[in-house]
DNA sequence: GTGACTCTGGAAGTAGTATTCAGGAATGAG
DNA sequence: CTCATTCCTGAATACTACTTCCAGAGTCAC
């Protein structure tokens, strides 16, 4: 049995008799016939009786039309979901697109810079960080404009799980922490473009006071990643529209987030008490009665 | 009815009563079962009776067991799809996984987030929000812990493109900006549970100023979506190994520039500016000599 | 405690699917 | 050309799976 159920479909169709032949055109033709249509409506519309449209889905290996109904519903999905994709490849947002399509767009390319920022990512470089903040006393955080937001990510992260780490948005504040780092401290800049002066600056003052730099950036040949130990590689292309900041943050913070786990993981922390507290929001929030209700909240801690 | 059956399950889980709720629990931990078995077996399989689980199915807003059955299906393959692309053959974290692994799984979560998220996004109510905040006056923002940085980003969009807008990471400012909102004004409270007890209130209290309300939440049935006149949902699956806050905070981003971009498109903003910046940067840098060298940066704002 | 309400699973009813079987067309041999 | 064999086909039947209805149990408010 081949894997898609529709190009088993085709590959069969010489072997098929003529009333079979009809039922699989018909399918391949248009395939959501077979998931909106009962077999009996669905052997009305191939002019011919269900019976033999029970037997097209055994010659096609399946335990009857039920089995198959389930595996073309499957098929026609993941097509659905292909074509999309390939729509959407080489589209740059047009001012006249609908909402839908902006909306299809951006995620695309939010997507894209993910998958490309795994592919690019040099995991010996990864671990090699994380080998550096688990042994480490300490962590600095650079970044301002957008890529600070990556950079209190971040923080916020660390200081999670019991390390040390500092992120200001205040430029002096920064360079003061810099110049007070040592050797067993760890220091990273974050910047897209690897040009802001502020990052470059104040990651350069953490080097001078000898502690390990590590610089995240789409461009690994700035200044910024001049001056790091380890450099982190974003992978978000830039598209029009200013798409470009976008897609570039979301690539610093799933970097961010690669780095965090992997952290984790090292340190063996447990880490599945979040979604412990998940099951008990909802069941305290259920007690209540069958609508979520009241205007109230329930306590809860800030973690958002 | 939410694109994905299996987010509309996991959000609807908190409506639904104990016996519904357990076969909503015993389907999301594993959609295959709904595949594989025959309502009758399913209903063995959860503790309880056939007629509970087809009542589930029309909770959820489908005909009964048969329709649910095949968007099942559907949803459950393009997840595999995606799980392909990413050569994963399970999508959880274990504590023994290379760096390798990691990385894909998390990537694989945050792009699974950013998928299910523009699937179930309502474009309507996206648009009224954009409306909103192109016809108002002012834009107010609420989120704290992980939902602040969220908050902070689509501030630093809109002041950007010259859009009045105010976020503090201090809940009493907050309230203060809050209470002196005005009809014209717009606020929007991010929580990703949306149980966060300061974003509700602040929200409440924009609200009861007379601003037009918008909640970013995960739970369209949580009290911050009852405050608020839009509720713009992401569609973020809680996972083991502190998932949960990666992949809801990359969703709401996505959300973020969803609506960023939609405003400035409506505006007629010109909006290829960012990226000609970029190229003068670049270019002059270039002319440096191809590597960038120098410990000091060229002068840029920082935008990051 | 009583009444109103919701939840639940058993059972009846119905729709949909699988299988059997007999008629009929096609093919090939005599 | 005729007959026999084979295969194909759809009607009818048998069966499975699903839906709907209903009554009892439990819960909450008054």
């Amino acid at each position: 049995m081949t894997a898609n159920v529709l190009s088993a479909a085709r590959e069969a169709l010489p072997r098929l008799s003529s009333s079979e032949a009809r039922v699989a055109e018909a399918i391949i033709a248009d395939p959501h016939l077979v998931v909106d249509l009962t077999i009996t409506d669905l052997a009305r519309v191939c002019g011919t009786s269900l019976s033999t449209v029970a037997r097209f889905c055994q010659t096609l290996g399946y335990s009857g039309y039920r089995e198959f109904r389930m595996e073309v519903a499957s098929a026609v999905s993941r097509e659905a979901a292909e074509r999309e994709r390939f729509g959407l490849a080489n589209s740059d947002i047009d001012p006249l697109d609908s909402a839908e399509d902006v909306v299809a767009k951006i995620a695309f390319h939010e997507v894209l810079a993910i998958e490309q920022t795994v592919e690019g990512l040099d995991t010996a470089v990864l671990d090699g960080v994380v080998e550096a903040i688990v042994g480490g006393a300490h962590v600095d955080l650079y970044g301002f404009g957008a890529s600070g937001l990556t950079a209190q990510d971040l923080q916020q992260k660390l200081a999670r799980i019991g390390i040390s780490a500092f992120c200001s948005v205040d430029v002096h504040l920064a360079l003061v922490s810099a110049a007070l780092r040592k050797p067993s401290d760890v220091a990273i800049g974050i910047s897209h473009s690897g040009l802001t002066t502020e990052t470059t600056h104040t990651l350069g003052v953490a080097r001078d006071a000898g502690a390990t730099t590590v610089a995240i950036t789409n461009s690994p040949d700035s200044p910024v990643a001049e001056l790091a130990d380890f450099v982190l590689t974003t992978h978000a292309r830039e598209s029009s529209y200013r798409m470009g900041a976008m897609s570039s943050r979301i690539a610093q913070l799933a970097l961010v987030d690669f780095l965090f786990v992997r952290i984790a993981q090292r340190r063996g922390d447990d880490v599945t008490e979040p979604l412990q507290r998940t099951f008990e929001v909802t069941k305290t929030h259920r007690i209540n009665g069958r609508r979520a209700g009241d205007r109230r909240a329930n306590g809860d801690a800030p973690r958002e």
